[in-house]
DNA sequence: AACGCCATGTAAGCAGTTACATGATTCA
DNA sequence: TGAATCATGTAACTGCTTACATGGCGTT
């Protein structure tokens, strides 16, 4: 009920085609809000119907033309009126720790399975880690002088920084349990 | 897609109801798989006309009768298997980083609001946490002399609590950044 | 020649939510 | 008397995913 409210925040932060907000969904807005291009597609659709975001037909040469959207007032007025409403609880969906309770009712080749499958998603989250590191060091080097936009993108980051590093340290102990069985 | 595995688990774990499933939904496993109990039925009935699940009728008195469900050899194969498979990569849904980015696009009051929910939130999570460590203290109050089942659940409850001490954390420093702007 | 990128879409289906319904029992 | 708990469901809908489609351009 709020992706529509995630590309108001990501065509205000910069317009764009539906592709290019697709292509920000695998990156970086997607990090905490995912969603394919279908979708996207069919919500800007909505969205222009309903004069939340206007259209701009831009012709290219060498690439398809595209259309780019735009934040319009009434986009804007939804926007401020969400922020005013109470944050939802998320629906969580953990997987990883149906399967840590679920290593209880297999046997060993199944839990070495488990252990090994772990560890490829630590790899895959230090790995997360890194980039998030990287993206922080070329995208927030200096410590203010920036503008609002700027540092509340930078508290988001930094929330991810500190998830992946909890993750990481959770992910060891959980080896450590799954090892020691 | 993983509705009937966190299912299963949890009827490993004890056998019970649609009901009492639903129950536990809104606590325990709840925590990091939500579902409705409307759901649960239909899936419950689903995985019985697959052989995953066997029902028992149970007729009590004072109270409506119920199914009690207990996990079939056919679902534990199931089980087995999705442990072996790769963890999905799991869809994001962070609200509240989208609106904490949104910030940048509101004004004073839309700012001050959204402080007070951030607030609000934090509390909330708070009391998460104190009910994460009571729980602690109650269901894992020995170091070890238990089985693989209570280690494993134990090890999924620390990531709880290492996750709401991160989030108390970050959330701190949302509120400081928020407030500086 | 083959693959990947840019750009936008249709179609079918499943998962999940919201709203509503029933009916007995226990507790404040 | 009213609310909460136990217990199970139906119906309508929305959101989202998966699979498929098109077509030109740039790169290896």
């Amino acid at each position: 009920m709020a992706l529509e409210h995630a590309i108001l925040v990501s065509l205000l932060e910069r317009p764009g085609s539906g592709y290019e907000l697709a292509r920000r969904f695998e990156r970086s807005i997607g990090r905490f809000w995912t969603a394919t291009h279908q979708q996207i597609y069919r919500v800007l659709r909505r969205m222009e119907a309903d004069g939340w975001v206007t259209a701009e037909e831009i012709g290219q040469d060498g690439r398809p033309d595209k259309r780019s959207f735009s934040v319009a007032g009434e986009g804007l007025a939804v926007l401020a009126e969400w922020l005013r409403a109470p944050v939802q609880a998320e629906a969580v969906r953990h997987e990883l720790a149906v399967k840590i309770r679920g290593a209880a009712f297999t046997d060993d080749a199944g839990r070495a399975a488990l252990i090994g499958e772990v560890e490829r998603y630590r790899a895959d989250h230090e790995t997360l880690l890194s980039t998030y590191l990287n993206g922080e060091k070329r995208d927030f080097p200096d410590l203010d002088g920036r503008d609002a936009g700027q540092r509340l993108q930078h508290v988001v980051l930094r929330g991810g920084i500190a998830y992946e590093r909890m993750l990481l340290d959770w992910l060891d102990d959980v080896l450590d349990t799954l090892r020691a069985l």
